[in-house]
DNA sequence: TGGACATTTGAACAACTGTTCAAGTGTACG
DNA sequence: CGTACACTTGAACAGTTGTTCAAATGTCCA
């Protein structure tokens, strides 16, 4: 443990934190997470909710499946997506009630 | 205020906090708002400590400034930059500390 | 099986972005 | 004044990214 918070950032730490923000760097994807922070959903219903086209959010999707930002669950013939895990939650929240504030 | 808490963004928000995403979603840039976290450093320091052309860091700066994420103060040949507020300087903390225990 | 529905995938394209280099401002000091 | 230092700016380029469209995969049920 260093006396001093340095924050000062390896490189590798650099790179994957900055992968993260490019993803919710969108605002199409942005939505995307949002949409399904609290409440699992279909791509489906998330494209109608956002008035895009399915094959869009499925794009956008992949991308955040594989920062795993989202996770996704086949229920019959629907596949319901939600974010990841409580972490992703409370970040994406805090950084959006802190810009609805201001 | 509403009994439930929705979390949907508006289209408005949704855009702004998307271009904040997306300015700290480059690794150079990220590191530059990193190493003026805690402490203003003149242009010339950045470049310095990151390895980077003084061209670029200003190039970045220009942006970060654009989006109020740092501040510059001019003293004497040197301008010294800091993050802008106690709010982005939290906001960004929490991320890299975050992404570190990871 | 066959057809309807839900999602994924790939190719293709325009638009955007990070970086470099050279030239431009601004400030201090002899 | 003129030179040196600190920073900014603009043009130009390669590489990346979001979106669309058409075709493919997967799942259910009659």
């Amino acid at each position: 443990m260093s006396k001093t918070k340095k924050t000062v950032l390896s490189d590798d730490h650099a790179t994957a934190l900055a992968d993260l923000f490019r993803l919710l760097g969108d605002p199409t994807r942005l939505r995307i997470v949002v949409s399904c922070l609290r409440t699992p959903l279909a791509v489906s219903d998330i494209a109608e909710r956002l008035d895009l086209s399915v094959s869009l959010v499925s794009h956008h999707l992949r991308l955040l499946r594989g920062a795993r930002l989202v996770r996704g669950e086949r229920q019959g013939k629907q596949i319901y997506y939600e974010a990841d895990d409580a972490h992703v939650r409370r970040m994406v929240e805090d950084m959006v009630t802190h810009v609805a504030e201001h």
